[in-house]
DNA sequence: CATGAATGAGAATTCATTCAT
DNA sequence: CATGAATGAATTCTCATTCAT
């Protein structure tokens, strides 16, 4: 039964390990400290010096996550190359990270009906996080001429509407076209919709 | 005590009314037994007169829903106008189902994690059912030159994205903006894209 | 580490010694978790700490019956004496083990409808090592020249018959006999039946 | 005494078998009212057109037993042949009932645990009647000097202690051996036992 | 006679959480 | 830090029974 301990607070880190994956398969409630504790290999009464109660543990699941997807969507937004290359970065960025099934925020929306500030307020602040690096992606792009100037929520939003679905369409399909396929395809449609641009004949 | 109507099963249907409002607002682990009684006003008992378990409750408040949005969608991809007013129809009512009725199948894709066969064919189903006039409405909408030919399951996953996104964005946002111009803002995205279509100088 | 020392859990104990009492009153199915739980002392949640389910009670209960009633039949069997001596120890061990604690292992049998493995298979254990005893001491009892040889599996359900009726009789009927008188009407018929011996005339 | 019933009252009778059927299975408390409609065909609620609750099923479906028990036995121990015949034709009796699991009667004894006087007296009843013929039976057998004076009462703890156990172990074991084999072990058990009757050396 | 609908009480089991060690 | 033991409240679901039709 000896657990080979690593460094950094590693029970700290197990419980979260195995919780995030508890949240994205089965949401806030679907889950039981004592699935938790199987999962970590922990006991149910050790999780509890670490975490004060159970939405603390949600809580702290999404706040890692918040921090992993800024800094890699911002890292993205400054790689090198043209704007839309670094669209195409943030795009890739995304995907992955949903593949990896890393990525629980969105979907927790939903799971409180608002009546919970707390994740709220983390909401709103993943939101605000990400809506900075993209908004100067869009910014630059404009200025090198290579996309129109668009309200930057709103297209933050589209963005933000079209990658996600594309993962959620993937979950339900299964890996039917490979992950450069659909980034280029995503990209094609943030960048052109499907509405017909060429000279009207 | 309530009339009782002869046509249908009321009793079911208010069960079935109130299960939906609770997986709105808490998806399917986040209520119980005792509040879809409370709810719906029938016994904890009665309701397992009408349905075998919970999960059966919940896959027929599914089922509804799926019809209720293959029916609208139908009607509104076949309304008048040409391709773009019917495009901006079918958004037009998915904003409103999810803003009145918050339309509740994408989310629970996450929720059962795949195991539930029932429930990932239930959602093939929803796909597929949607997928059929929204690709007559592409393709009538490339006979009209107002779209480009584009692979119409792509821009199927665009579209429910960018429409899914934007309510998901109200719900955290409130309504900061009326109907209209969200449509309006969705349709310009979907048809436009964010890039510059212009005569490259 | 924990030790694992059943005999050192009073809390396991205490659901036991209930539970016991209880199947001998109501059999499997006529008692309760709440009933158990009041009469151990002990919150049903705790119960559900020290076992996985009711069955898992149940069997438990049976299992300790086993080891106690071949330990005293045993120790019965190789009491001082002569073979009848030895015979009337055990008649004597089994009714004593009936009437304090109402064994209850072969009223089980019928309870669960024989689609039960491990049920079946704890009888089956149950009759083997109460054979293993009682065939040594029939098989001395013949070397002493006071037994019939007869075949010994038959000879056991005889025994067990006999004396269980006793038994069960007594339940009916209530002490209307003391215990000596009734082993011995046991041993007697055991030992002569109830044909006729003598010379015939 | 009002002998409405009984005949020609096909949903009384459908309901009485499967209750027989279940109580045989698993006793008193471990089958339900709608496993009860279930078997005999017919709604819940009109069982209770037959019966005026659940033990009242109980007791009729002993009550029929009783009866059928009764009869076969009173015909055996009156049938052609000597007492030893008579005595063979009982346990035949016996053991087919038996083995049709048509006799509940005696694992009921334990089920309500004295505290049900119907039960109690219907047991009682169920005794008695069928000492009657029992005592009849023995009584011929000693003035044909086949069977030694003994208690009648004990006698009968006897047989029926060693019948019941040979159908038991018949459950446990399977159809090991023929009918009739068991049924002549059980009568030589019953006339002989097990001592050594040969002339002392 | 027969039944679908209904239900309060209670079944087994699990919940998140606490606490002594 | 860690955990086994413990628990009140809540979970899903079933119980025997009633009643209007």
């Amino acid at each position: 039964m000896a657990v080979q301990n690593s460094l950094d607070i590693p029970s700290r880190d197990a419980v979260l390990d195995a919780a995030r994956s508890l949240i994205v398969d089965h949401g806030y409630a679907g889950w039981s400290m004592r699935e938790l504790a199987n999962k970590s290999g922990l006991a149910k009464a050790t999780i509890y010096h670490h975490f004060t109660d159970k939405k603390d543990i949600y809580l702290s699941v999404l706040e890692r996550e918040v921090v992993l997807v800024r800094d890699r969507t911002i890292a993205a937004a400054n790689s090198p190359g043209n704007a839309v290359d670094r669209l195409r970065a943030v795009i890739r960025t995304f995907y992955d990270l949903q593949a990896e099934r890393h990525v629980v925020i969105l979907s927790a929306l939903r799971e409180m009906s608002g009546s919970e500030a707390q994740l709220c307020s983390l909401l709103r602040r993943y939101r605000n996080e990400l809506l900075a690096p993209i908004r100067q992606l869009l910014e630059s792009g404009v200025r090198e001429k290579l996309f129109r100037p668009v309200n930057d929520e709103m297209a933050l939003v589209t963005i933000f509407g079209i990658m996600h679905s594309f993962v959620t369409h993937r979950l339900l399909i299964g890996d039917a076209y490979p992950a450069e396929d659909i980034v280029e395809h995503t990209l094609q449609m943030l960048l052109n919709g499907i509405g017909n641009h060429s000279p009207a004949d």
